[in-house]
DNA sequence: ATTTATGTTTACAG
DNA sequence: CCTGTAAACATAAA
């Protein structure tokens, strides 16, 4: 799935063409994406206008004049793709054979605004949902999640605090934990572990105060870096129009196992923690 | 043809 | 509570 820097992009751009919009048309193909009743969705969605488009954590919250927010996880291979009125959409970099336009086989929500444009939910693999949260509701559902890694509140002492709660786990696993440190996920985790030079299956307990300080640093550092560059694209990421992000072609170490560290010139390694794809330099990383 | 890998989260077992 | 593993699912690469 799209992580922080991926969600981020999305927001950034439906917030431009949906604020003040009114939901006309709503379609779903796949009911079992809906955590509420498809009737819920008709009635909270139809004929209601967009009053905000935020993101917390990999969520993209959209507020609605009805008083309820739709939230939207993309989870692994979601997509929301934005269809001006007139003209056709042709996606980048689409992994799915024959898969360059939308909608396609695998857009299973749609919806449609006032000024006629449309909103394309697709994912192969249908892990991703879509929940209508009231307004009164929306602070309790999201305080689960740790700080926000751009916002002034993720501070390194509070971070070593929540770090410390797992002692016994690997760092990797940490950071990866949604409640430690909000929008982290597998590429990101390594990417930064890389800047902050410790190797992901470090155990909480052995990091030292300075190693701790440089994982927090390293991960502002990727983030910012990954939100400027619209975020990665490798499997079936795409923005709201359809385009790939350009982290990939920046990336240090994700994706690149037996190529050269750009710091050492050794062979990146490739192996596998918390059941995920690790990458990392066992000559920078300790 | 079969196995493995893929950007997530969470339920469950120990 | 803490930690590690499997599973929800579809597709492509090995």
């Amino acid at each position: 799935m799209p992580e922080l820097p991926e969600v981020e992009t999305i927001k950034r751009d439906l917030a431009k063409v949906l604020l003040g919009q009114k939901i006309t048309f709503f379609k779903v193909t796949k009911p079992k994406l809906l955590r509420n009743p498809r009737k819920t969705f008709i009635d909270k969605l139809v004929g209601s206008y967009i009053t905000s488009v935020k993101r917390r954590a990999k969520l993209l919250l959209i507020g609605l004049s009805s008083g309820y927010n739709l939230a939207i996880h993309l989870k692994m291979t979601g997509q929301l793709v934005w269809r001006p009125r007139v003209g056709k959409i042709r996606t980048d970099g689409h992994p799915i054979t024959g898969v360059v336009q939308v909608p396609n086989k695998f857009t299973y929500i749609t919806l449609k605004f006032s000024n006629g444009s449309w909103l394309y939910f697709n994912d192969v693999r249908q892990f991703g949902y879509w929940q209508l949260i009231p307004d009164d509701k929306l602070i309790n559902q999201l305080q689960t999640y740790g700080p926000e890694p751009l916002s002034a509140s993720f501070r390194v002492a509070d971070f070593k605090q929540r770090l410390m709660r797992h002692p016994k786990a690997n760092i990797k696993a940490v950071l990866l934990n949604q409640a430690v440190v909000a929008g982290l996920g597998n590429i990101y985790v390594d990417e930064s572990l890389f800047v902050a030079r410790v190797r992901p299956s470090r155990r909480v307990v052995s990091l030292k105060q300075s190693e701790i300080v440089a994982i927090w640093q390293a991960i502002k550092k990727v983030i910012k870096k990954a939100v400027k560059a619209r975020g990665t694209s490798f499997n079936t990421y795409i923005d709201a129009a359809g385009k790939t992000g350009s982290y990939w072609q920046k990336r240090y170490v994700y994706g690149r196992a037996n190529l050269k560290c750009w710091r050492c010139r050794q062979m990146i390694k490739k192996t596998v923690l918390v059941g995920r794809g690790t990458h990392y330099c066992a000559s920078c990383q300790k």
